[in-house]
DNA sequence: ACAATTATTTAGACTAATCTAAATTTTTAT
DNA sequence: ATAAAAATTTAGATTAGTCTAAATAATTGT
């Protein structure tokens, strides 16, 4: 049994493996919000339990039972996530740091029944794939609308970006999960990127960083 | 904000008080299971936060706060057993432990939007009130089983013990919430209780112990 | 009433997770 | 190639919660 730290620490070497094969010190030390000399010390002890694999100086990855764990978290987090927006009706930037908490709860059955409950959906709200039960996940081919040429389009399918601010703004702009989008113009001198919603007339233009934290599905 | 732990004292502290108007630091190791010198410290703790009134060597109370805290975890607690047992069908005994960990998820906006998904149950699982959102409790006037005088009966209606053992055994006698027992015979040696459930034809025969543990109503 | 027992608190230590500051290793730039 | 900068680790301290052992207070039994 891991500690609600540890198991925070396996999450979030697994989500920046996904970047990079390897994870440094300092990564962590950003993307959990500590200082590195802390990392170091957890670090340690995660090796000392083979969870990880450290090289002092040169980085984390996980071996096989970190990354059960890890993928398990993550499987927690994205059907506690689906369960408060298609059940208890929350909104799709409301629901992060519930599923933060819920994501800790241990019990298996728990979330294997959740899982049932809710006929084994396979993407969350924000269109990332669900692990199953064994840590499957689903492969996905999204691309980023960055990547689209003019004149095609795709269908809304993911983000790369969860902040409540990012998907407040994509709802404003009706850049919902589902929508088809095409791009009309990509503006040459920063990127940004001109495109229409479900065929409407009106034409939506969003920076060349939004264009990369939007996947589509041709 | 408060820890887990201190959440656990606060919630016992309240439990017990049902019993005793002031709770001792024994009672409290008892039940949670630690040491009288550990009880103390985190006694000296939440009275230093103002959340018990605490008198070295005599006992401790609830102020309006820490009952405020308490009653909260409570009604956690029996919202989540009642998620779990009607909507993800887990069975009466099973439920305590993974409450136990929910019960301490922070979010109040979740709680009550779960309560309105479940349609504000009253009762949960074992009978036992859950509190609204404003902390008000419906009062019970239920009795025990070890109450009622020959040819007495009523609908049982919750249980003072809550072990899986016991609940367990009740599920196995048909001793279930909302079923009608009737007195038959009280024996004479050791106040053991014959009664009927549901009007059937067979006698059933529990322990005065177990007779004071579960509760009917008229 | 007071000795013995029981309950409680105090003292001092331990573990997990964190921090700052200093030391060390690695990388980068010339 | 080597000095400067950046990244990482080590050392030592801190806080929360816990423990054991010892000290003190309260209760009980005769």
């Amino acid at each position: 049994m891991q500690t609600f730290t540890e198991e925070n620490y396996l999450k979030t070497i697994y989500k920046l493996s996904a970047e990079d094969a390897s994870v440094t010190t300092n990564q962590l030390a950003a993307t959990l919000q500590t200082k590195a000399a802390s990392v170091t010390d957890m670090l340690k002890k995660l090796a000392e339990k083979k969870l990880i694999d450290y090289v002092p100086y040169y980085g984390v990855t996980l071996t096989e039972i970190g990354k059960k764990i890890a993928v398990d978290v993550v499987r927690k987090h994205r059907l506690w996530e689906y369960f408060l927006v298609e059940k208890l009706k929350f909104k799709w930037d409301e629901v992060h740091e519930m599923a933060e908490e819920l994501e800790h709860i241990s019990s298996v059955v728990l979330v294997d029944r959740l899982d049932q409950f809710m006929g084994y959906p396979a993407y969350d709200p924000h269109g990332d794939p669900i692990p199953d039960k064994h840590g499957r996940i689903k492969q996905q081919e999204f691309k980023p609308i960055s990547q689209l040429n003019v004149a095609e389009g795709g269908v809304i399918s993911g983000v790369r970006e969860h902040s409540p601010a990012f998907l407040q703004y994509l709802e404003k702009l009706n850049l919902m999960l589902g929508n088809q989008v095409k791009v009309i113009e990509i503006l040459a001198y920063d990127q940004s990127v001109v495109l229409t919603v479900n065929q409407s007339e009106n034409r939506i233009s969003i920076s060349k960083e939004a264009a990369k934290n939007i996947l589509v599905s041709a």
